[in-house]
DNA sequence: CATGAATGAGAGTTCATTCAT
DNA sequence: AATGAATGAACTCTCATTCAT
């Protein structure tokens, strides 16, 4: 009832808010003023929380982060073998990906910031998640279930795919109306995961006969 | 010899100082300001030449795709199989993403800006390269050299890799420096492109014995 | 006591000075720079409470006409006979335009700016004052003391008047030192209006012999 | 045939779409670039034929008056009688300004600047004008056709009215159309000076019974 | 006479950030 | 913990004017 709120109420409302917004607009095009109209709360306490704009963006990403690795260890537990690990985790980061739409494309407008203050900090986050996909393609070359495989281009291939077929969703709908051009317009996110699944298998596993 | 009064001249100097400092910053992080004093002109001349900021980023990214698909396009007429213009696209693909490395970083930026006013009128460029694309894949289909093929996916699977391998190259140097994880750090853009067509013609032809 | 952080005082302080440069340079050639020097107060408080220089400009109209509007109608009060209240109408304009001379040349340089954005919202804020004049001739009219009365043409008759002799007080003043020819460049605002009403009255109520 | 014009003809074309130009605009919203459009010409020979702006401005205005103050010559000397040149000076004056509609637009904007720059050299060209008004009014009163007049206070009853009756008019019709006020909206120039003839010489001739 | 290229000053507006309360 | 007022630097864009040819 109390117009006040607790610290951590309002810290969470404003990351909240954030990652929506910086996800829509990306960072530079997102407002301090319009973040804290979507809070109902005063501009000056974003910075009172937060230090400045950079420092909410790195918890922002820190957050997102963090949030899509427990998920990704929560489901490679029930996991032994490398194959159904990858397959976990491709489908857990789809999945991700798909339901925190503003997530991946964040993610790419950062990683393809070269020069930027941000990236370096951005970069040990993801490496937690690329030292555990990196760990999956290594036991699988052990016990030699997995040939001939890279893992830092294998893992581009899997998120650049995922997050470039989720990002541009609108724009392959627009396409695929206006021009008579195939752009996978209506493909579900289960279907492409399921796609690019059997298709790292095959090339992971398979042979030219 | 004069260097200034020279429409020409100051045209492509603003367009290619344009495009290294877009791919640097961005869109909205590049200013106008020292796009003129890395010219060494007046900055009224950016719009003189050019009528607004937006303007002048479409005719750099128009630039740019045409460059791009006229060497792709150039290479293309060598090769008869959809397996040989396949690997010779993805070949050229790299080596300019290489060779021009501000490029990737626009592309994947502006993809990923959903909302973005610039968007639509890039997508019909890129239709252009996507095109081209989509019909080698078509024709591998058609004399049965290429199985379950989805264009769409595997183009992304293509550029999205590629895009990111340059990118990111600073970073991952960086990363493998600090700590002890595989990142293809020393990895040269040939390689990579060899690798990846290696897996894409697996992937396209293969099977799992 | 303390002069800043007085929301109220800075926006007066704006306004007040925005009337007197808006008369003096007209909209376009007044620059919000410098209003903020004017005011001694930081360029983007303008923005703060006005949104954009259109916004200032209609809430300085709107002050000045509402301002004059409540003193006209406490005036108008005083008396019953549309001839009376005719009087004091010409008697309160005159006076106030001479007071507040700023007010004339907005007025003025607005109404003749056809195809201006501000042109509709402007004249919906003077139909008020219209009103009010045309319900006077038109009292006059039923009660057969005004004869052959178009309100629209008087009225401009009447603030055309007091505006011209207002905004033109020094140039007449020059012109008469110049040259020999009389132009009222010492006549009080008291006399004119005097004369006016005195004037008016007969195109009233008077008859050629 | 050829692409060259002589310099008369250059002249005359800017300044003619200058009259078209400033009367739209007014003169600070009047650009160099677009009147150089207008004229199919160059924007540097503007400058080359007058020096800048401002002095193009001044050579408009001069040109308007004098274009003027022949047609009132011509008119005036048809008649004997002050009655009859005054009656002929309003005729003259609200035909010209109803088919230069531009004209009144600026001389209403220029005469409210105080402080313009221009103002001085305007009022010279205006006080021919005027003079030639004022000459009629002493001619009257000499004669003892007109009683009690004031040619500065008449003068600007005359030139406001008709200048913002013509200013205004479609402010006039807006306003009438969406309230149900009497603007005169309708009103043809005709009746109008029709209107105020039969009005002025009531004020100078006649008196309450 | 005529042109296109070039310039510099300034316009309105936005925004991250800080200060006083 | 919270607020509204204030700031300064930056940004895109316009325009009168001049220069070189």
């Amino acid at each position: 009832m109390s117009k006040k709120r607790d610290a951590t109420k309002s810290k969470e409302l404003i990351i909240n808010n954030a990652k929506i917004l910086f996800a829509k607009n990306g960072f530079t095009n997102s407002s301090m003023d319009s973040l804290a109209k979507m809070c109902n709360l005063n501009k000056a306490m974003i910075f009172y929380y937060y230090k400045n704009k950079q420092g909410l963006f790195e918890a922002v990403m820190i957050d997102v982060l963090d949030d899509m690795f427990k998920i990704i260890e929560v489901n490679d537990k029930k996991y032994s073998k490398p194959i159904d690990k990858l397959e976990s985790f491709i489908k857990t980061y789809g999945k991700y990906a798909y339901e925190h739409r503003y997530f991946p494309a964040l993610l790419l407008k950062e990683l393809s910031s070269s020069g930027s203050v941000l990236e370096q900090q951005l970069f040990l986050n993801m490496q937690k998640l690329y030292s555990k996909f990196s760990q999956i393609i290594q036991d699988g070359q052990k016990d030699k279930s997995f040939k001939d495989a890279n893992s830092m281009i294998l893992y581009f291939m899997i998120i650049g795919t995922l997050n470039l077929m989720v990002t541009t969703k609108d724009l392959r709908v627009t396409a695929s109306k206006e021009n008579d051009i195939d752009t996978c317009a209506n493909c579900k996110i289960e279907e492409i995961t399921t796609y690019l699944i059997k298709k790292i298998k095959l090339l992971l596993q398979g042979e030219i006969k």
